[in-house]
DNA sequence: TCTGGGGTCCTAGGACCC
DNA sequence: TCTGGGGTCCTAGGACCC
């Protein structure tokens, strides 16, 4: 059996556990920028504020409810997340944790365990050592599981956790679960399916295995084959990532160089932060600028670019120059740019430094800066120390007026650092 | 009238997820 | 005025090889 545990509205809970004189009350955490609502406390759902919509077009709704209004605190909920998925693994041996709110479980072993008592402890005590409020799922596949674990979360009765284990449960959660509603199966393929009337999950699993894979290939197989109790989407074990972006809409448009670099330059320095955490070296380096799309009236513009550089690197300095290079190349004067990338990939694992005869670099002094620089920024913040490309004008800034301090996290600031 | 067969690699685009 | 960010996988089509 597999369950699926997940955070109910795991960013607004995390504003909540420290301010508890917002329980009963609607919050909504908003996306970079302060652009969309990306998380909505059960009250905000009540009063009919839809994911994703953008926050200028709810102000009204906002004021006159009092809606408490967050911008999103990566540091808070990152942390809160580690918590979260530290309490679980003392539970099961084996997890999978799957996004930031939510973590894949395997049973296995389990034969002659009530696993509803046991996801009943599970739940209370994930609540009990962080104050956020969990939901549960568990059946004999991950996109079954899914399914139990919206109604774990849709049915107060079940206290947080269902259970999917024989072929009439099944069936009947099936039945009463939405096409769109089911894990794999996102807005084109609804329709399409809703086309030919397959209207719920049940309606899906009762069309032939051709008629599926022939509408939807091999992907749509495999959730037929799920939602059926086939178990075949295997547990991903951690592995690097195959490629790393950091991407940022600018707080205010830019229309010269000078910002944009600035802005490319911490982007491309977070991406070799992301390589460097995570022990890996990228080859590719793509640098991407564009306008704002929902201006149409204004002239667009568009534009990436993919560099090799010459070794594999993590290093902040020789990435931001790469970066810097591309931006240079497809920047264009005349355009009032809002949103600028840098994707790093041919990810492979930190090798241990090989001299090359033909490499002018001196990449043992480099490394040994890197290695200082992180040190000092875990000691004492983020971006104590930086490159100097990476500058202080921060025009391209985000936009964050209702940011949540890192309740959890800001003793770091008086960490002493340990000198080598 | 009638123009092979079999493979790999790369890329762009489309679908999905959170 | 104002609309997020970061990923994955699959497929079709083109280039190229023998």
């Amino acid at each position: 059996m597999v369950g699926l545990i997940d955070c109910n509205n795991f960013y607004a809970s995390c504003e909540r556990v420290f301010q508890p004189s917002l329980n009963g009350k609607a919050i909504v955490v908003l996306s970079n920028n302060d652009g969309c609502v990306i998380a909505r406390s059960v009250e905000a759902k009540l009063l009919g504020i839809p994911m994703g919509e953008p926050a200028f077009k709810l102000k009204e709704l906002i004021e006159s409810n009092q809606v408490a209004v967050f911008s999103s605190n990566y540091v808070l909920y990152g942390d809160m997340s580690h918590r979260v998925m530290t309490t679980i693994g003392a539970f099961v041996p084996e997890m999978e944790v799957y996004s930031i709110d939510e973590a894949f479980l395997f049973f296995d072993g389990f034969e002659n365990i009530n696993l509803n008592d046991l996801g009943g402890n599970l739940v209370r005590t994930v609540i009990r050592n962080t104050g956020l409020p969990v939901s549960l799922g568990i059946a004999p596949t991950k996109t079954l599981a899914k399914v139990a674990n919206k109604f774990a979360k849709k049915y107060k009765n079940y206290k947080g956790v269902c259970v999917i284990d024989n072929e009439e449960k099944r069936e009947k959660a099936l039945k009463l679960t939405k096409i769109g509603d089911v894990w794999g199966i996102g807005r084109q393929y609804s329709k399409k399916l809703e086309y030919y009337s397959v209207n719920t999950a049940w309606d899906f699993t009762q069309r032939s295995k051709a008629w599926v894979r022939q509408q939807m290939g091999v992907v749509g197989e495999r959730t037929w084959l799920e939602l059926r109790g086939v178990s075949c989407i295997e547990t991903e074990s951690p592995k690097s990532k195959k490629t790393i972006c950091t991407s940022r809409s600018f707080g205010e448009k830019l229309t010269t160089i000078e910002p944009v670099s600035e802005a490319v330059a911490n982007f491309a320095a977070a991406c070799a932060e992301k390589l460097r955490a995570e022990k890996s070296t990228a080859a590719m380096v793509n640098v991407f600028i564009h306008t704002n799309p929902f201006a149409p009236n204004q002239p667009q513009y568009y534009n990436q670019i993919t560099l090799k550089l010459p070794v594999s690197s993590n290093d902040s300095t020789e990435l931001i120059e790469c970066a810097i290079r591309g931006l240079k190349a497809i920047f264009k004067e005349g355009y009032k740019y809002k949103k600028a990338g840098v994707i790093v990939s041919e990810i492979t694992p930190e090798r241990p430094l090989q001299a090359d005869l033909f490499d002018t670099r001196d990449r043992s002094k480099y490394k040994k800066a890197m290695l200082a620089m992180d040190k000092l920024n875990a000691s004492y913040g983020r971006q104590k120390v930086k490159i100097a490309a990476q500058g202080f004008d921060r025009k391209w800034k985000l936009k964050n007026e209702k940011l949540s301090p890192c309740y959890s996290t800001n003793l770091k600031d008086i960490f002493v650092v340990k000198a080598d």
